[in-house]
DNA sequence: TCAAATTGTCTTATATATAAGACGATAAGT
DNA sequence: ACTTATCGTCTTATATATAAGACAATTTGA
């Protein structure tokens, strides 16, 4: 077979491995060796294989009876090295707790992951509100505010190559059907520079979210207050977006993005560099 | 060769591809494939495989510029689906924001991994003094007090085959030297049932910590809090320590840690089948 | 209670992942 | 500027990881 596919030089074991860490979610904990040689349709000898290899890494650990397998604690190590890694996230959780502190609602940094919005930290609200939503938690960027925000930069064709089905998948009554409504959506929400609704992605939660923008100008992340209830009052709105935007504003001045009404770029950048030296 | 190894089983591109992403740490988030290379001793073309395989599925993601690569987004859905699937962290982390409250010191929820001990979750103090711990950071065991907590449920030999070498790495001047003087602490802590101690492990931070008991009684984490300074006012301790237990015992029974003095557990354990049938 | 199905572990022939090396493109050193 | 070293990517012979199947142990179902 004349292999151009672009996993050409893909490894199997290691994929095969990932996809069977992959399996394991807040809802299924726990999994059987035969159960994951079902789902990935692999051989039960080499699930065995790949879980004697994971287990030996501690990326997997037996149940106390021996028969199943959860994730390790070597997991903890990656997810954790990861965020760490992350200065937006060193930067952004100031920002969020004051944020949450100056709202009283929970206040979010999220990122894109081709069709998913990630949330990377989040400051709870201090009513313990249960919400599901928590570090890692992904969720479809199509059908979420957040996800509108960090669509921003995309080109028609983009969303396009990114949403190739005709019909996207509905949440709720105002999701956009198809991708041409939702660069709709998506545009004008990147015009006005922040977005705040009601009950867009699940009924009696309302979101206002904003842009964080990295050195180059591109959105690279959102940050956001979630508020329960059906909607915000009229006379609070006005007050949330500018504390939303203020916040992102300021995330993404430590992230060095130079707010350039295009032309003044130069000037601003000089200025800087001056300053420095 | 006659294999008779615990890896007989393994999957070379699995273990390689995993430990590559081992590799990326707070300190070094951006790797070259190359130094990769270096550092696993594999062929520069296996590694530039293994890559390819881990971008291909949003392990590593290249930077900007396309040379080096650095941990990529599918970490997360891996590391907080782990923490999520663990209800200790679901219920002790309430436990634990007490515990801060109560005291204002930063509250700990630690396992053990083998000879480390890991963040679990952390309940930050106000004041924001910035610790290096955070979730997922490990410490020797046998230099920390956590450890010594977590290590209690463990025989001599036990210990002796965790720690084989003669002589232990020492940390501070209080560091047990072999795993005879480790056995001694850990001892003297679990008759106890709780630990204080100063300057243990780093100067100028003291620790009060206590264990957290399974559903059999086994020792499976341990909850502490972080004091700064040199030593905690011989005033304050009862109060603390009586804090700490209090919290760690509250967590175990959520855990259905049924408290037995011992002699009585036979008779605790009828009751509860008699309660259910 | 017994048979049938499923499971954990192991062996081994063979399909295939691996790594040596080639190649042009960058980068580094002088 | 020129040489030398290093790098990213690709091809391919061959060492080796894979998966079929065997086997006993366990579980399931009737």
């Amino acid at each position: 077979m004349s292999e151009t596919d672009p996993d050409r030089y893909t490894v199997p074991g290691l994929e095969r491995g990932l996809r069977i860490l992959g399996e394991f979610s807040r809802d299924e904990p726990v999994l059987t060796a035969p159960e994951l040689a079902r789902r990935l349709g692999v051989p039960r000898s080499t699930v065995f294989r790949l879980l004697v290899t994971l287990e030996n890494m501690h990326f997997v650990e037996r149940t106390p009876d021996g028969r199943a397998y959860r994730l390790g604690l070597a997991i903890l190590r990656l997810g954790f090295e990861y965020l760490a890694s992350l200065d937006m996230v060193e930067l952004g959780r100031p920002l969020l707790d004051g944020l949450r502190d100056d709202t009283g609602f929970a206040a979010s940094l999220v990122v894109r992951d081709g069709r998913d919005v990630v949330y990377l930290h989040r400051s709870a609200s201090r009513a313990p509100f249960a919400t599901a939503v928590s570090v890692g938690t992904r969720l479809p960027a199509h059908a979420t505010v957040f996800g509108h925000v960090l669509l921003g930069d995309m080109s028609l064709a983009a969303l396009r190559a990114l949403y190739p089905e005709p019909l996207l998948e509905r949440r709720s009554r105002e999701t956009p059907r198809d991708s041409a409504a939702l660069f709709e959506q998506v545009q004008q929400v990147r015009k006005r520079g922040w977005v705040l609704a009601a009950g867009f992605f699940e009924p009696h939660i309302c979101t206002v979210a904003a842009p964080v923008r990295g050195q180059d100008g591109h959105i690279i992340a959102a940050i956001g207050l979630t508020v329960p209830g059906a909607e915000i009052a009229a006379d609070k709105r006005a007050a949330l977006v500018a504390q939303v935007c203020g916040a992102a504003a300021q995330l993404s001045a430590l992230l060095d993005y130079r707010q350039q009404p295009e032309a003044e770029s130069k000037a601003v950048k000089l200025r800087v560099v001056g300053t420095q030296a």
